[in-house]
DNA sequence: CCTTTAATTAAGTAATTACTTAATTAAAGG
DNA sequence: CCTTTAATTAAGTAATTACTTAATTAAAGG
């Protein structure tokens, strides 16, 4: 899937969801759309479209009419990443094997001095910055309950 | 699942979504995702508030930390959902035995006239409004392209 | 108690979104 | 061609959202 948050977010709004719902069921027109969520039809075309850009919808046209079918791979592809997220296993603290401070950690009282936190307790209290990712372990695991 | 478009809504923001791939591995205190996601803690609350009030997290204060799981159950819940909707059927149109009023269509020229559509005419050309729920058959089957 | 700390809430702002009406596009068909 | 029709796009608006900084809350611990 090429964007999960566009097709997510195309997704999570009441009226496209019952779009979608309709347009499993049958080969609605935009006006008959519009009639059954009575809304007008420039709306329902604007969501047809944000539906479209995340590749949820097919449309082809039938002489004057616009029909819209949903991509149902789309969707598959959408549990799929659902199914991803679900299986994601937690991963076990160990804070002496990887290293967690926990010691310094408990030395960390910089802000008496108003000063700035030395570099060498810096990380066991503030845990590590986005650019470092070797140690996980700061802020997630047992070492705040000592 | 009590509310499938707030937690649709819930889920489908970057930041968001980051936040539960985090918490589906580590235990993380609010500072920590703070940290890894470059947002400031109160931004991070916020969008734990969001996805505890979509029953998505639980939280458990340990100490000073408050550490938030991903309930599991409700994302479970979420791809039923999903399966739900993608094994919605494909209803075959059948205007003849159902009544659709291919005929009546080709009379409705009522723009010519200046004239409000008659109720003769009305329901076969602009289809049935919300409250008539009978006749699903206008608009979406075959009946446009005589 | 009093201070520190972690998290939340309040207040404000810029960007986004879901709609409306009006204008435009494009196919159908005399 | 010219008109009709269905759909889309343009322009504008009110509501929502994702953040910020500042203020508040609540537990920890000397």
């Amino acid at each position: 899937m090429k964007n999960t948050i566009a097709v997510l977010k195309a997704i999570a709004d009441d009226t496209r969801l019952k779009i979608i719902r309709l347009l499993l069921q049958h080969n609605y027109c935009v006006g008959a759309l519009a009639r059954r969520l009575e809304l007008t039809e420039a709306a329902i075309s604007q969501h047809l479209k944000v539906l479209r850009e995340a590749d949820l919808l097919v449309g082809e046209r039938r002489g004057h009419f616009m029909h819209y079918d949903v991509d149902r791979k789309q969707l598959r592809a959408l549990i799929s990443e659902f199914e991803e997220l679900a299986a994601i296993q937690r991963e076990g603290c160990q804070p002496k094997k990887e290293g967690c401070m926990q010691k310094k950690r408990e030395k960390c009282r910089v802000h008496e001095s108003g000063k700035e936190c030395p570099e060498e307790v810096r990380f066991a209290c503030h845990g590590p910055r986005a650019d470092e990712k070797e140690n996980l372990h700061n802020g997630h695991c047992n070492c705040h309950e000592s």
